[in-house]
RNA sequence: GCCGAGGUAGCUCAGUGGUAGAGCGCGGCCCUGAAAAGGCCGGCGUGGGAAGUCCGAUUCUUCUCCUCGGCA
């Protein structure tokens, strides 16, 4: 006998792969919200740059998490989880469907997997950290690190300063190691239905839509956004979207806008090979191939179809490892 | 037309008489409080073409084609 579990869809895939469209036209035929999975877009005023659903999509269907941070304060995947857990209550309270969509592959893995429990950074403690691994170098670190927390040390590279400083900074605040600590998480996976989607396309394919979609915010006004950012004292975390820090260079003359302009395609396309990276090691996606120029109406359709059939290799429980299945 | 410089990886370029590297690009991968971040791995090559010298040429010689700069 199965217990009824509410379920969750996600659709996920690259930047530029068309997921928007895809989840507003599915989330219609399914009383789902979306919510989105998207470490960026959830910024105020980041609207061009992050490429934000259009208003009309927006007004089709209710969208969370989108807008809803200053870019002058941090946000990270742990205040992403608190805010996503509540918003899946919230749904499922009045019989919607959450349907998250987004490229963040982290913040999907957080919600799927859990995440461990502890502070938040010690922004003191991080920075003095920060300035020995510049003083000594970053192996004096990893020797420190390995000594207190050995397995993640091993796990960790030792040129990977950034998270040889969290593990150590873990262990200072908690007198836990680290790799102890990422063992005791509990995700989403246990208590609902979690059904998630990939879109995918050709590298090629995909590269031009990105080319496309950087000369659209062009046209859109990117470079006033940018500079109306740029003159915030932007959060570390929200400086980092792409196209700020190109067009940053732009604006001190350091190359012209055309030079920008492409560096900002570059970048998202080296970005869009690391997202799918990431969601191509996690077993218990779907795949959807999108196939020549095939309309978003189709895609949710067949998203759709997938969805009532329930064939789904996934996806209760522990991770399942297999072959990806390519639909 | 003459003089000079140069043609080596997708791009910019290094180097060597014993079949070649570097950065970027590109590809692959890792990832749990910065994740659109951060890190790791991989050379992906008819060395412009032809001939000669040599055991052996990408490297030396000659011819040829092309590019760039200067002079006409």
């Amino acid at each position: 006998m199965s217990q009824e579990k509410n379920s969750i869809v996600f659709i996920v895939g690259p930047t530029a792969v068309g997921k928007s469209e895809v989840a507003a036209l599915l989330a219609k035929k399914i009383n789902a919200e979306i919510i989105s999975c998207d470490s960026m877009q959830i910024y105020k005023g980041m609207d061009i740059i992050t490429s934000k659903p259009s208003p009309a999509l927006i007004k089709q269907v209710p969208h969370h998490l989108i807008g809803i941070v200053a870019p002058t304060s941090r946000y990270d995947v742990s205040k992403y989880r608190k805010d996503a857990l509540k918003k899946i209550n919230e749904l499922v309270k009045q019989g919607k469907t959450p349907l998250f969509v987004g490229g963040t592959g982290l913040y999907m893995t957080i919600l799927l997997d859990g995440i461990f429990q502890a502070k938040a950074e010690d922004k003191v403690l991080r920075s003095r950290l920060y300035q020995l691994a510049k003083q000594r170098g970053g192996l004096y670190l990893y020797k420190q690190l390995a000594k207190v927390d050995p397995i993640a040390a091993k796990k960790i590279h030792p040129n990977d300063t950034k998270r040889i400083i969290r593990a150590i900074e873990v262990y200072k605040i908690t007198g836990k190691p680290i790799s102890q600590l990422q063992t005791q998480r509990k995700g989403l996976t246990d208590d609902y239905d979690i059904r998630i989607f990939c879109l995918h396309m050709e590298r090629e394919a995909l590269y031009k839509r990105i080319d496309a979609r950087v000369e659209r915010m062009f046209k859109q006004g990117v470079v006033k956004e940018a500079s109306k950012l740029l003159k915030l004292r932007l959060s570390k975390t929200a400086k980092f979207a792409i196209g700020l820090r190109e067009l940053k260079g732009y604006f001190w003359g350091a190359y012209d806008l055309e030079e920008a302009k492409e560096m900002m395609k570059q970048n998202t396309r080296q970005y869009a090979k690391r997202q799918l990276t990431w969601f191509r090691k996690d077993k218990r996606i779907q795949w959807i191939e999108v196939r020549g120029n095939e309309k978003s109406v189709t895609l949710a359709n067949r998203i759709f179809k997938l969805l009532k059939k329930g064939q789904s290799p996934l996806i209760t429980g522990k991770l399942k490892t297999g072959t990806v299945p390519v639909i």
